[in-house]
DNA sequence: CTCATACTACATACTATAGTTAGCATATTA
DNA sequence: TAATATGCTAACTATAGTATGTAGTATGAG
């Protein structure tokens, strides 16, 4: 698994709930899924799928464009800090 | 399994593939993916995971956002065909 | 402060299903 | 018609999805 690009993503799902002023909780009721598994994504624990990654986006009132945009922004980020340490 | 949405995933990738004009096999090569996988991403019949998509948008050398920025639309021009339909 | 409440982390464990591959059928095209 | 590309079935194995329970932490009211 790239735990990586999981703990990536999750760190774009916890910016966008803490955005919204949500628990973990009332997270996984908006979008369907349960409050421990919400918490496995945000700690980047979980290869999420494509259907559950809509249902979050939808939870959140997001789209996946703009998740998938800040999660882009955020790998360019890690990729030149790791680029600067060569 | 949400199979609209992984249907619309597929159409995606079909039009990304094409538009770079290589095989299912090409790509699977390029991604690090089956053959046969391909196809079935295409076809809809897989919720595909992150890593997953990360590994395809490689292959086709187009960021995730833009697959994402595709696939909203897509699900938006859906949506309005089904509510003329209502 | 301190107690209660709400929130999060984490460790299992189970069951669904994604990921992977082989093989053969069926187009498609040169 | 040979070569290339795709569809589809079937099987296996890896792991995502789901849930319970417990422990720890943060926060706010009294």
């Amino acid at each position: 698994m790239n735990a990586e690009l999981s703990k990536n993503f999750g760190k774009i799902i916890i910016e966008f709930r803490k955005e919204k002023k949500i628990s973990q909780e009332e997270l996984g009721f908006r979008s369907n899924l349960h409050r421990t598994y919400i918490g496995m994504i945000e700690r980047g624990e979980k290869n999420i799928t494509l259907e559950n990654i809509d249902k979050l986006s939808k939870g959140l009132d997001v789209s996946m464009k703009l998740i998938f945009e800040k999660l882009n922004k955020l790998i360019i980020i890690w990729k030149n800090i790791f680029l600067k340490n060569l």
